[in-house]
DNA sequence: CGAAATCATCGAAGCGCTTCGACAACGACC
DNA sequence: GGTCGTTGTCGAAGCGCTTCGATGATTTCG
């Protein structure tokens, strides 16, 4: 392991001169910078990592702390995790990955032993312990949810509330006017991870002031072939279906549909919103309002590093505004049918 | 943060006994002892992560490489990386995420800047990338899963040929002589992931020893479906089913046989095999001989922590051997139905 | 009872880097 | 031609911790 020293002894120039040819925290002459360039490029030169961590008094690591609950959809959490990585790495940030039963502890020591520079807190529940902890530690954090109280917090999140509104939009604008609503199951529900509910209030909301017939049934299989009958005989009419719900579940929407003589989109149109699946593979792929984990964790990052390295901002919530994926299964009620668009 | 030295002036000792006392590395008098831990308690004295990695030599960091594939299965691989993490924690060591783009310089730079100690490399190609790169660095790496060319590497893994074997000894134990093989779709097995060329191997030639007649299909859809189909028509006595394959597929195999007459166990029994995911909530439990992730993380990450802490071991594969969960979705062909069992 | 071993503690030397202040050397400017 | 900025470089002071060797103090034992 060659040292700033041997460069410096190679180069034939000081310490602190490689330090700043390297940095270009001050200006060095070209020549001499290439002197550097040269040594360090032939023996391989790499800086310590903690040496630089304790001089600088930064790690350039922030942590994850992603909670592994009995229900929770590891596929999405993978993908968030793993975004937060990448984007920490577009700033020169490494991740620690932070676990469950470890979660708080693990805030407290990597923020106290200074070990990370920042923490991204994922998979929020409505009542998070991690709030509370977080109020107290004066290291950055911002949260990826949002937990009911978010007094002294900083959050981002996809607007589920928004989202909701959009689905009804597009449902409405194509002459849907019965419209279901298939949310979470019920433990996830109860374990109030935040998002369903704030889909759901959203959801509520909107249908009323839309003055649509609407219900919501929460699947308690793997599939949507219960939730689809109970929304029936809630909604005989159903025309528009919003899934705010597990892959397994949308994935089988248009089978429960078909095998009641409903066809998508026609008989009823689908979309799917605040999900962090793709349908291009179903058997019939359908529209999504995508909670995208790039565009949260991107921000979420952006944030947490100004944080960082500009000191801290005044905690606030930050909406991603929805967007939409349009793949042709939402159709004009009166229309025939659009062939589907990619 | 309370430094050691303010550690160290509020007990009225120096410096080196409060870490001498804090670490246990030399012989301290109770009565020291119990004045530095007050003082220390008192402060709220936490070292400082990158002081102590500095003058240790020491960072107590694994990286994790964690590529993701398109085919990727998501949900296995958080249960890789989580539990990694989780059984680094309980050496006191913590988890550094490499992801997939970043993967070869990640674990250069990593390994180069001394930011890690040791790495765990997940979801291993027959030819990986990072198998060679792993040659070349001093540091202790591990990998979780079995690349065609073992030369010089550490590897830990089920022993997905003695799965594969397992499978078919019970379901011929049963009476079941005709017995079909679900993998996984034909991407996954192009990528080269091995394991499921590893169970193919394992399969394919334990029966021919055994004498049973055999199928193997791979899945083009999200289902069961046409994979049973392939295999009914390649073995219409189909009676034993051997699943390596997704959650989905393995889900949907007790529907797909239904539509065509058929019933697990009693028809055809089946078993899953070296797989991630519990088949307990499926329609019908399987059998299942899991691909544990604890049980591989735990040994690799065992023997990394060995490897940092007491010097580098001889390369060598371990193989860990296959456990069989029943469900009771295997029955005898000549009894009848046994009551299903948890 | 003195020599040797043991124990408890301290001081100081780093670990490898960043960064501050100092200081030549050099033009620019009036 | 002195004064003032610039510019480029260097030395040294840490960052907070671990660990080695030294040193008294205390115990052990022949």
């Amino acid at each position: 392991m060659a040292t700033i020293a041997d460069v410096a002894h190679e180069a034939g120039v000081s310490i602190s001169t490689v330090s700043y040819a390297l940095s270009g925290k001050r200006s060095i002459s070209p020549s001499t910078r290439d002197k550097v360039e040269a040594a360090a490029s032939k023996l391989g030169y790499r800086p310590h990592a903690s040496a630089r961590m304790l001089a600088a008094n930064r790690s350039n690591i922030i942590a994850v702390t992603a909670p592994l609950h009995a229900d929770t959809d590891h596929s999405a959490h993978m993908q968030f995790a793993m975004e937060v990585t990448q984007c920490a790495r577009e700033h020169d940030y490494d991740t620690l990955l932070l676990v469950h039963n470890d979660a708080l502890e693990g805030m407290q020591r990597s923020a106290a032993t200074s070990l990370a520079d920042g923490i991204i807190v994922l998979d929020v529940d409505a009542h998070d312990d991690r709030a509370a902890l977080a109020r107290t530690l004066k290291c950055p954090i911002v949260f990826i949810g949002i937990p009911e109280d978010t007094t002294g917090l900083v959050c981002v999140d996809l607007d589920f509330e928004a989202a909701a509104e959009m689905a009804i939009d597009r449902l409405v604008a194509a002459g849907r006017n019965n419209i279901g609503l298939i949310s979470h199951h019920q433990e996830t529900l109860e374990r109030e991870s935040n998002f369903p509910l704030r889909f759901l209030h959203g959801f509520r909301k909107h249908a009323a002031d839309s003055g649509v017939a609407s219900a919501i049934a929460y699947p308690t299989e793997h599939r949507a072939h219960e939730a689809i009958a109970a929304l029936l005989k809630e909604l005989p009419d159903l025309d528009g279906l919003v899934l705010n719900t597990s892959a397994d579940v949308a994935a089988s929407v248009t089978a429960a549909l078909a095998e009641l003589g409903k066809s998508v989109p026609v008989d009823v149109s689908a979309i799917a919103a605040g999900v962090t699946f793709s349908t291009h593979r179903f058997p019939l792929a359908l529209d999504t309002i995508p909670l995208d984990a790039h565009a949260s964790c991107s921000v979420a990052v952006d944030m947490l590093v100004e944080m960082v390295e500009d000191g801290l901002k005044p905690p606030a919530t930050t909406l991603i505004a929805p967007t939409y994926i349009n793949f042709g299964s939402v159709t004009s009620s009166t229309a025939s049918v659009i062939p589907q668009v990619n």
